[in-house]
Parts: C-alpha cells; structure tokens; sequence
DNA sequence: GTAGAACGCGCC
DNA sequence: AAAGGGCGCGTTCTAC
C-alpha cells in the first residue's frame, strides 16, 4: 500500500485558540478554523498548497499518515463537511507517526522524535512564531518559507514511517488507530445535568469565596502568601507544604481548623474551582448530538499507559465520589467506614445536593453502559513474573487477597472476607501496597487510604514480615537492581511478556545529594540515573519491578480492549484497568467479563478476571 | 507580558 | 541500605 504523509498548518492562537486547549473537534468547528495549507509526500512527490486545491483523488486507497494523525483527520473531516475534501479520505485508514515514535522513543513531538531517533535538531520556529498570525498576513517570500518549512515536517514524518513502521507491531498499531477513534467518538453527556451542575457550582464557589478572610482584602484565594499573613494575623503557624510534609500539614489542619473555619478553604477552593473549569470546558466542546470529543494518549507514559492529556479536559480523573452539599451549599464529607446502609442514612438526613462528575456521562439512544474492571491485574501480574504458580492456582477459587492470607498470614479456615474481614483487609493493603518496596511510613499513609490505621511499629512489622515471606518478590527487585546497575555506560533493557521491551537509556552511576530522613540531613549518595522519555530519572529495583509490572499489565488490558471493541461493543475510554463500554442492549455483563476473563496467549498461566456492571452512567 | 516552576488535587 | 509508581491540569508567583 502507497503511503502518504499528510500535514495541516492551520491558524492558531497559543492562548485563545488552540488544539491543546479545545481539543479537535471544538478547534475544527471554530469561526477562526482556517487550514490555510496543506503539504503531502509519498516517498517521491511533495505537494504544498490550499487544502481545496489538492487532487484529493491521487491519494485514494493510500494510507494516510500523519504526526498526530487525529489533528490531520479531524481537520480533514471539518474539509469534508464543508465540502472542500472528499468523504472516502475519512473513511481510508489513516495511521500516526507521533504514536509510533510515543511506542518506540518516549517521544511524542516531531521535533523530539527527530532528536531521538535521528539525532539531528530540526528547528519548528516557523511554526511557533504563526500564532496569531493568518495566511494572508504573510508577504510572498514568507509564504514561500513556510511552504518549505511544512513540506520538510511531511518529508520528515514520511522518513519516519519508512524507516521505523516496521518496529511498531500490528497489536501496537491496532490500539492506536482504537485511541483515535475512540477519542473522534467521544461520549454523550447528560446536558441538563451539566447546566445545573455549572450553576450549582458557581454559587458554592461563591459562597466559599466570600468566607475567606484575605479575599476581601483583595488578595487571590489561595495566595500562599496571603494566607500565611493571615495566620501571622490570628497567631498561628502559617500550614507546611503539603507535598513536602503531608503529616505536619494534616496535624495543621486538624489544629487549627476547628477554630478557623478558613483552614481547610483553600484546599477546598481548588478542588471546586478545577471541578468547575471541566464542566465549563465540557459544556464548551459540546457537539450537536450533545456528544463530546476527547483526548487519550496513546502511550502517553513510558510504560505504555494512555494517558489523559492532550486537550485541556482529562477523562482519566473523574472524581469517583460525589461532591456533597449541605443546605447552606457548603461541602461536607460523609465520616469514614460507613457501611453502604449508614451512608445512604447519613445522605438521607445531611446531604442537600450532590454532584456526581461521572453522572453527566451517559448512553446514546438505544444503547446501554457496562463498566468493567480487571481484577486485580498489578497484584497477578506480579505474582506471574515472579513465579509464584501456587497464588495463581488458588486464584481459581478464591480472591487473591484469601489466596495472599493462606499463603503469608497463617489463614487456614474458610472464606476469608466472610469468616474474618479484618485479616482480609490487612491482606488487601498488603497486596496492593508492598508488592514494589515501599517502606514503613509511606505504607501507613496507603493503610490510611483504606482507613486502615498503623503504628509505625505496626507497619514495620509488617513490611519486614511481607518481605521476609514473600522472598520471590524481593528477589525480583534485587536482580532487576542488580541487572540496571550493570547496565551502567549502556542502556538498559528488559523483555516484557508481550514481546515488547521497557528501555532505560544511558544508564549513569551519580552522586546527589540526599535528605537523610532520619537526621534531616544532606548527604551524598549514589543514585542509578537513566533517560526516560527525555528525562534523567533515578531507579531502583523496586521501582522497575513496579514498571515492568504496570507495563505487562497494560499489555493484557489493550489485548481485552481490542477484542471488546471487536466482539462485544464500543469501548468509549479507559482508565489503566477499567473500560467504559456503550453497547447494544442484548450485550450482558457475563459477555464482557468472557473477554476479559481470557489469558493471553504470551503469559500463559496468568489467570485474568473481570467484575463487570451495568450502570445508567459512568460511576466509581 | 509570558514561560515555567512550585504546589495542590483529581485518577489508577 | 533503602527507596511505591504512573499521569494532566488549575492557580499563584517568580524569573526572564
């Protein structure tokens, strides 16, 4: 099949009006839209000029590429409704060199990928400077320079696919042209709801402005500065970095807040302020049929996970539990550990109103939801890499988290969840926490996350005791650390199961200088740095346990997702484990759970299952 | 004036 | 010797 590479320069303002920030469809559909040139390239030919002027029927049955191939289609479908661009060049298979230089460099951009993998520098100054700019501003010998500067991306983008398509495989591309379409197809969103959420919000939003004291002062509400003179005002410590000291700034806050009710203000403000901007950006990209696009990176982080960017809206961190107000639109929060009959209780008797995020996703006409997960797929895949084929066969009758207890924790009776829900739950935390070397403190902060509460003694007997019996675990980390140490003055390299390969590039022994944690002092130590995806990182053999894991797991996952999409229904988007499906209405859970239950034919031995739900709309 | 760091917050 | 990680985006403030 002729290839042939395809690139829009269009019209754009870095601050007002851009693909980042309105995503493709929106950007297509603007009154500013102008595709002012196009420039294509099929290995011999180039061709530079107004879309319109194309002979759009020499590239029928080509496949078309481009560097991020959804802008290039999308633009060419705004063309075609317009008219200005035949229908079939939407129909033909188009495929995406920035995806394929994402799977085979940690690189997205065309500028990167030519850096990484060509070692040359090419220069997109042209481009940077157009924002603004329209075609017509340009004198003729401009015109002329940015026709050459487009012509050399197509030529650039053509090389590419030329010269590395044949290290990006079938089941690699085959996600890839999924993303995009999944990402065209968007969701349809509950409109009414939406509005009222907006308003709704607005008035918390307010509200809470209103109660802080510096804000009428006429500082911004959440000016660290502003706020440390208000405690200076009233006499108390001004809050720690959170990032830097959770536990101090938590300690600060459970102070100092029964007496000051601005205290936990600013936190708040955030998390309501970033909820109303997503409403906000939503109701602006909403289409006709009150569906809406958006972006998922296709290898967006060097394990191989999508990722939520690209387009200023991220469908990866949907709150999962609703936002509750109280009768005076203040935010409250249900006391921990309630058991699904007191919550329901406690809404019934406090709750004014609530606004879910994930409601306002919700089915098409005739079509129906089903969420469904993959059970436990980090914790599995873990225990197949390490060999730990007696945890996988108890896996066939019993949760992992039984399987872990008999295994580690001395369990011998029944069905663990049942008989004794105490140990099951230290055994979950267990499970999902230590697996990748996590030390004592920080596994307190992860058992506070499933309102388990531990001493630090506790802890420490606990993460010495998981290490001690789980000796395959610890040993995957030591050779990992063993094996990317002598990688150093090279690059390091690990097989995943599927075939593919994590890369770690330049691996480099360093000295930094390190806080000690217990004396608060800096020390020097060294540190094993490698590049990832242009970027010196330190690892460690628990960290590339952590990767290898996260990448194989992902690697089953896009194996269910393609055939969901082919068998079962439309898989909408995605979040690492979890698929929202639209689907006809005969579809049933078990028809999901079948696919997703399904070992793949690389990591054999590896049981798969999934927990799937009919729901009315997206849900936690 | 704008870019980017720093910080905080949402998810798995 | 010990060390959980992977993301994107909104706001504020500093540096250029």
């Amino acid at each position: 099949m002729r290839v042939v590479a395809l690139d829009f320069e269009t019209f754009f303002h870095k601050k007002e009006y851009s693909v980042s920030k309105m995503g493709n469809w929106r950007y297509v559909h603007d009154d500013q839209f102008d595709p002012y040139l196009l420039t294509a390239y099929d290995g011999a030919e180039s061709w530079a000029g107004r879309p319109e002027d194309f002979n759009w029927a020499s590239v029928e049955g080509d496949l078309c590429i481009a560097h991020n191939a959804g802008f290039d289609k999308s633009v060419t479908e705004g063309l075609v409704e317009l008219g200005r661009a035949p229908e079939f060049v939407v129909q033909q298979p188009w495929q995406c060199t920035a995806n394929m230089c994402a799977f085979l460099a940690d690189v997205r951009s065309l500028r990167d990928s030519i850096k990484v993998l060509e070692k040359r520098n090419i220069s997109k100054a042209i481009r940077d400077d157009m924002s603004g700019v329209q075609w017509k501003d340009l004198n003729a010998t401009e015109q002329t320079a940015m026709k050459e500067y487009a012509v050399r991306d197509a030529i650039e983008c053509h090389s590419l696919w030329t010269k590395y398509s044949d290290r990006w495989p079938e089941f690699e591309r085959n996600l890839s042209s999924l993303t995009m379409k999944q990402c065209r197809r968007g969701v349809r969103i509950n409109v009414p709801l939406l509005r009222e959420y907006i308003e709704l919000l607005g008035s918390v939003i307010f509200e809470l402005e209103r109660s802080l004291p510096w804000t009428a002062r006429g500082a911004k509400p959440t000016s660290p500065i502003a706020i440390a003179e208000e405690c200076a005002t009233v006499g108390i410590p001004a809050p720690p970095v959170k990032e830097d000291d959770e536990e101090g700034f938590d300690l600060w806050e459970s102070t100092y807040g029964p007496k000051f009710a601005w205290v936990y203000a600013a936190g708040q403000w955030r998390s309501l302020r970033k909820l109303l901007s997503k409403f906000q950006t939503i109701e602006d990209r909403l289409r006709p049929d009150d569906t809406i696009d958006f972006s998922l990176l296709y290898f967006g982080a060097h394990t191989g996970r999508w990722s939520g960017g690209g387009s200023g809206l991220n469908f990866q961190n949907f709150r999962k539990v609703p936002l509750f107000l109280n009768k005076k639109l203040q935010v409250i929060k249900p006391p921990t550990g309630l058991s699904a009959k007191l919550l329901a209780a406690w809404k019934a008797e406090y709750v004014f109103k609530s606004i879910d995020e994930r409601a306002l996703i919700i089915p098409r006409a005739g079509k129906k939801f089903i969420l469904a997960d993959l059970s436990q797929i980090e914790p599995r895949v873990l225990a197949w890499l390490t060999g730990n084929v007696e945890l996988l066969k108890m896996l066939k009758t019993m949760s992992i988290y039984e399987a872990f207890a008999r295994q580690n924790m001395g369990w011998r009776g029944g069905v663990l969840k049942k008989e004794d829900a105490d140990k099951y739950q230290m055994s979950k935390i267990q499970v999902l926490g230590l697996g990748f070397g996590c030390g004592w403190e920080k596994f307190i902060k992860i058992a506070a996350g499933y309102d388990v509460a531990l001493t630090p003694t506790e802890s420490q007997l606990i993460v010495s005791g998981f290490r001690e019996t789980n000796p395959r675990i610890t040993r995957f980390w030591a050779t990992l650390d063993n094996a990317y140490r002598k990688s150093t003055k090279s690059d390091f390299r690990i097989g995943l199961p599927s075939g593919r390969e994590l890369i770690y590039h330049d691996v480099r022994a360093e000295i930094r200088q390190k806080k000690n944690r217990t004396t608060g002092q800096f020390e020097s130590k060294q540190v094993i740095t490698s590049e990832v995806a242009l970027r010196r990182k330190e690892l460690y053999g628990g960290l590339l346990a952590e990767n290898v894991t996260q990448a194989a797991a992902r690697d089953v996952f896009g194996e269910h997702m393609l055939t969901l999409e082919e068998q079962t229904g439309d898989v909408l988007f995605h979040v690492h484990d979890e698929a929202l499906m639209e689907t006809e209405l005969e579809v049933t859970t078990q028809d999901v759970e079948a696919v997703m239950s399904v070992t793949p034919d690389w990591i054999e031995g590896l049981p798969c299952a999934a927990e799937a739900l009919e729901v009315p709309h997206y849900t936690k």
